[in-house]
DNA sequence: TACAATACCATGATATACCATATAGTCCCA
DNA sequence: TGGGACTATATGGTATATCATGGTATTGTA
């Protein structure tokens, strides 16, 4: 079963290359394609990444002769033309796009946020600054609220 | 399995060359054809390119629309008659028509743009107009909202 | 014969695969 | 319960293969 969670920090050598999890890995394995997709997150300053399976599933969801609607067709060119396929090396690290890295404002270390069925790539000290602010804003409202809307959103 | 994501952007030669990103050539080889099919797009001013089996489907429900229909006759006209079949060379390049260029206004440079099961080809500073703008549209939405809306499109 | 399209060959840059080491974590046994 | 051996993981470096691109030869055709 995919379940992302805790976070990692791990290192960005000189090459670009970052070690992903091993706990991840083992969820992230699919038939045809053994890495992540990766892309700009559209609410935060951080990489979004998901396994090949979870895109395709959003790929086949735009298909088809869906040449005809202006919105959807602008909306699936953002996603799917700003994501990238990110194999794994053999010994499970990826390489992060020059791109994606001045995006979420990371150089030299990234930490690995687990979301459950995606996680996340944050530079250490703007996700340190996010989860303050996040911890402070749910300590005033209702936790139990948060959680059952949450279980609501996964059965989907 | 096929998935188109990511952009590339290509030199294309003095002969009219341009290699096809090999992550999207390994998608194009099939048993009838080792090439691409490529067509002017409706919306925007680039080419539109899939791959041949991808472009008999869409040929079978033009074909299914009722046959004195008028969107029957613009389809394929548009579609199936403006179509150019473009194979790979030894080394995966294809040759694009000069009607097409013009077209898209493309001249030294392409960019490839994943679209999930086909792809586009753009001239890279009106594809860089394009995204910038897409982006910022998308920016306050909820990516998880469009892709549920897409999915009940679908059902219909 | 001349021209254009296609097939074939060459090369530098880049990314991928491969190997090597250190560190941290785990398990087993005393 | 503590120590030590073993294992897995993160990280660093080197060799190899792939890719994009440029050029030349050959075929077909007008």
């Amino acid at each position: 079963m995919k379940l992302f969670i805790s976070q990692y920090t791990n290192k960005i050598d000189n090459k670009g290359r970052v070690s992903v999890p091993a706990d991840y890995r083992i969820s992230l394995k699919t038939e045809f394609f053994n890495g992540i997709i990766a892309f700009r997150s559209f609410k935060f300053k951080t990489i979004e990444a998901l396994d090949y399976e979870k895109m395709q599933k959003i790929a086949d969801s735009i298909d088809d002769l869906d040449f005809f609607s202006q919105n959807k067709n602008a909306l699936s060119t953002a996603i799917l033309s700003d994501s990238y396929k990110l194999p794994f090396d053999s010994e499970g690290r990826i390489n992060l796009p020059k791109d994606l890295l001045s995006f979420a404002g990371i150089s030299n270390y990234a930490t690995f946020v687990g979301r459950g069925s995606t996680f996340q790539i944050w530079d250490p000290s703007i996700f340190k600054n996010y989860l303050h602010q996040t911890r402070k804003n749910i300590k005033n409202k209702n936790l139990s609220l948060i959680i059952k809307n949450r279980q609501k959103d996964e059965k989907k």
